[in-house]
DNA sequence: CGGCTTGTTGATTTCGCTCAATGGTGGTGG
DNA sequence: CCACCACCATTGAGCGAAATCAACAAGCCG
């Protein structure tokens, strides 16, 4: 939050470029900077709140009466999330240092949505591309095995990003990865290496995974079928 | 799809009655009939189709690579929801006999929300809705045992519906329950018995569930702390 | 009646959680 | 600089939970 107009100016270039819809809604838009794990506040009135990461992550958890945490939501740059200042909705975190966003009051966009049919029309898009997330995620969660899981979640980033396909940066640790399918993080890891053996994926670093054999990791891979 | 205006103008006075806020949505609604198992056509051109439940149950699946069916959301009376033409969402069916629905065409609610700001505002709330319904299955979905499963998905049935709190009208056979929880119908079935068994719910007919002990399913219910 | 769906229970096996230990890395302060 | 610490990642051993396989009762309908 420091006072860099020219960084304000160049992640602003960055936010335009962005390939969303909500081109009209730029000028808007209000820089944020928030460091690794800091919350990101939904103290922002009945009308909540409209972001869109622009560089970094961000998670969205709650706590299970257990005391496990689980990840709801994974934003991604060029992703857009509303908070509102209701509890249930959990805390919204920071995943990476350095993480960048936009932020847009709810009660300028409804004033802007008001006025504007096409922006309103936009503004019920991206809506709907939180339900595709929230939907995706849940046929992750959906998997028996947790390899169908960690491969179900590795093409699921594949997707997004900007990555040129089959290289896959993860955003998050071996943590969060099992916090947000809801498994143990042994597993997770467990999972990677044997993908890695299997000759699935290849990592390069802990962070950068490769995908060698797409067709694996989207049929059923509990079977062997697909040693080479 | 019988020729019979007067149930028509029965169930159109059900919606009327409902909660929702799209008072102004009744008049546009093509009153629908839909037998058990039957789907939901999402031949709706490029602006797709929304749809309100007045009576009955609806069920948005997929099929997994592995040949299991999955069930992503599951919609009782006064929830809306969307069908777009995209193959991704999965296909759309009544699960009970005698499901009523109403139905929008995407293009009439465009209009709509084009002319009438305060409509388009509703409509958001509507897909924010849906996107909260989704969050709440995440949510399910988190849970380990499949004992924190079956109780979440119980006391989020006791929040929906208009039945009077404390008893659920299981509106889903056990296989859709097993389905939309990622959990095995045998694992389902044990775990409404040893719920009973233990004196968390008691069961009034297969389908009829009353919650005895509220407070053993919203803790953690792994635990034998509760029995009295 | 015979077939079909639904619901339930038992036996066995497999998978993933838990506990435990270890190495690597980045930051921080003596 | 190095000792120390916190976090991250990985691997092994043992156990419990749930999937799987199998069987069976009850209701429903042609």
């Amino acid at each position: 939050m420091k006072a860099r107009s020219h960084a304000a100016d160049y992640y602003r270039r960055i936010l335009s470029a962005q390939s969303h819809g909500l081109k009209r809604l730029d000028p808007v838009a209000a820089i944020m900077h928030y460091h690794r794990g800091q919350e990101i506040p939904n103290s922002s009135g009945p009308a909540g709140h409209w972001y869109c990461v622009i560089v970094g992550a961000v998670r969205r958890c709650t706590i299970r009466s257990d005391g496990r945490r689980q990840i709801l939501d994974l934003m991604l740059p060029q992703d857009f999330f509303f908070v509102s200042d209701s509890k249930r909705d959990g805390t919204i975190e920071a995943v990476v240092e350095e993480t960048v966003l936009a932020s847009y009051p709810g009660a300028r966009i409804e004033q802007l949505a008001e006025r504007d049919p096409l922006f309103a029309r936009e503004l019920r898009e991206v809506a709907l591309q939180s339900l595709a997330r929230s939907q995706g995620q849940l046929q992750i969660l959906g998997g028996i095995t947790a390899f169908e899981k960690v491969g179900s979640f590795l093409l699921s980033l594949d997707g997004r990003g900007s990555e040129k396909r089959g290289e896959v940066e993860l955003p998050v640790s071996r943590y969060d990865i099992a916090d947000y399918l809801a498994v143990s993080v042994e597993t997770v890891c467990r999972a990677i290496t044997d993908l890695q053996h299997r000759g699935v994926i290849a990592l390069a670093g802990k962070r950068t995974v490769k995908i060698v054999n797409r067709g694996a990791l989207e049929d059923r891979f509990g079977e062997r079928a697909m040693v080479a």
